[in-house]
DNA sequence: AACCAAAGCGAAAACGTTTTCGTGTTAAAA
DNA sequence: TTTTAACACGAAAACGTTTTCGCTTTGGTT
């Protein structure tokens, strides 16, 4: 019920001056010892906090990061907000989350309502609908406004800002040649139809895999696909009309997809046929056989971009001079790919 | 680089005062149609925006959300976010994401920072720790200053405030049952050694079902743990030691866990022994077999939090008025338990 | 006695809005 | 011609801070 308590009703109370009751809490040497003391006390008495907002606006600076995402239910994303939250929190900053919801208006939306004076600084990752258009204007404004952006993941290369990636290509590459160190041939590749860049990343690494191994590329073993639906009629004729002995999936669920087909055509995991997936989830430790998957460290990215964010913001680094920070990945392996130790055995 | 235009800057450049371009901006019928257009105009030109913290300040509130939650890599947690950010956001709020890890102090500090003009309100699930403790001073404090609070999930029946619950209870009594109707007659329960209240509640629910069902409450079958670690040895020890033909766990990862187990012994799901978890997430829609599950509607529980404290905020309810929504669960019956169809054979 | 410096404090501006109230100008009514 | 009303606009206050600058008082130095 009580109100919060201000400088001027301290000041009112005490019978002295607001500038005095500022100074005075800011244990200024302008102030006897003896003001101090009493605007201390009663400033603790009545639980005086400044408040955030008249700061802000003095200031010009909210100590707020905005951070817009695709969507929030996934785990690699919460990974990342967790990352950016660490870093944020630990320096003074709080972190608005909005989401996209994967719409090319929302995402401007969010931004516009965002950028005016409510955040100091954008933490990026891109809709598909984004993407698709290849429409970044409203990132191109908030740059030209002077306001840092650190874009992640899904980013924009023409767009003239910091940024944290992981190497798709390579760790795609990392991947499949995991397969084939341990003894696969016939390698499919299951990934996305689109326009999404990390995609087609991805496939480039599977096939400069297959290509320096000196495996020739079979388009018969690459499905594209676009729903879940479509992943598992797609996986069923695949193992249905071709030979299969490891599985490369950009993403865990198709991996899952495929292990299921495979187990329910009694091969199996790994001896008969590995499978690896993209991106490490719940889904991944948890399923059986449990899946080697590519980890993207979201965690390490989100602290990364955080911090290039508020070394922009505390301008301990130059505003025109812009990083693209890669964010190395690892491979996890797990039950679903045969152990280093098989190797000649199975060569 | 260009800084963002005022209202001040708008009105120096049409030689006019500035309160006759806030004035003009909202098409005011004091201002002249000529003046009007001008401005508007200009503003147009430049891409004028209100600044939020400005308005903020002047209005006392700054259209924001604080959500607090122990940690935000949990679907269940996700999925209240969502269900928040689509009411907030429709209404014309931000959401101010802040995680507590599970921690007091953490969770004091995000609400001390949060209080001092950032928000208009709080929804909150606490932390372990602090239902733990049952030391709720913070959460006292911010409704004693007038801002309205909602909590969700975890709560405490001590502070008097809006909250949005599911009946833990009723939830688990209902999944009992729903294995009792089914032809299971030795039930395991699954549950963590907890202070947190949600635990017991459940337990109560599993209790209670077995006595309605005249069937007698074994100790036996009861297993509490507190890591999954604990949790695959204890439930290692129980189908080693028990004949069990149903298991109700608390979460779904248990759940998952003594499934396993359960496969590892040759036992067929369902048929031998049936599952049901607590929270529907990816695990259990991805499982082999698939997890019949309690659903706690997350997005829901978020969006009736959200509309609860917008109403709150917008004063279109008394704020000393409370009330405590019960969010009806569902179960989803999936592969793990059997279907009706079969209840007769399996009696 | 005259001067000066330091100590202690207050007034005011600034951040960017919105809104109330007052004022001068013009056109219509008496 | 005088009064009135409508019209168009500006000044100022308010939201809660921080900070600069200036003022008064005190005590000490010549």
């Amino acid at each position: 019920m009580k109100r919060k308590v201000t400088l001027k009703q301290i000041a009112k109370e005490l019978d002295v001056s607001v500038s005095t009751v500022s100074k005075a809490l800011r244990n200024s040497k302008e102030i006897s010892q003896d003001t101090i003391d009493k605007v201390q006390a009663f400033a603790k008495l009545y639980n005086y906090r400044p408040n955030n907002i008249a700061i802000s606006l003095k200031n010009r600076k909210s100590k707020n990061i905005g951070v817009i995402i695709p969507e929030i239910v996934h785990h690699f994303f919460t990974m990342v907000i967790s990352g950016i939250e660490n870093v944020a929190n630990e320096q003074g900053y709080n972190v608005i989350v909005c989401l996209s919801n994967e719409s090319f208006d929302k995402e401007v939306i969010n931004m516009e309502t965002l950028a005016n004076g409510s955040i100091d600084g954008f933490i990026i990752s891109v809709s598909k609908e984004t993407q698709q258009r290849r429409d970044f204007h409203h990132l191109r404004e908030v740059v030209n406004q002077g306001m840092p952006l650190v874009m992640f993941d899904r980013v924009a290369d023409e767009i003239y800002c910091d940024k944290v990636v992981i190497d798709d290509a390579q760790a795609a590459y990392n991947a499949v040649n995991h397969l084939i160190e341990t003894g696969c041939r016939r390698i499919a590749l299951i990934t996305t139809e689109d326009y999404v860049s990390v995609g087609n990343l991805r496939t480039l690494g599977y096939l400069n895999a297959l290509r320096d191994a000196g495996i020739e590329v079979n388009e018969n073993l690459v499905v594209k696909v676009n729903s879940e639906q479509e992943c598992r009629e797609k996986v069923a004729k695949l193992f249905k009309y071709q030979v299969v002995d490891g599985v490369f999936a950009v993403n865990e669920l198709y991996a899952l997809i495929a292990m299921r087909e495979a187990q329910n055509r009694d091969l199996k995991i790994p001896d008969d046929v590995s499978f690896i997936g993209f991106t490490d989830g719940l889904l991944s430790q948890y399923s059986n056989p449990t899946l080697t998957t590519v980890v993207q460290h979201g965690y390490e990215i989100g602290q990364h971009a955080g911090q290039m964010l508020i070394d922009k913001l505390e301008e301990r680094e130059a505003d025109d001079y812009f990083r693209t920070e890669v964010i190395k990945t690892s491979i996890l392996k797990r039950e679903s790919t045969k152990s280093g130790d098989n190797l000649k055995v199975s060569q």
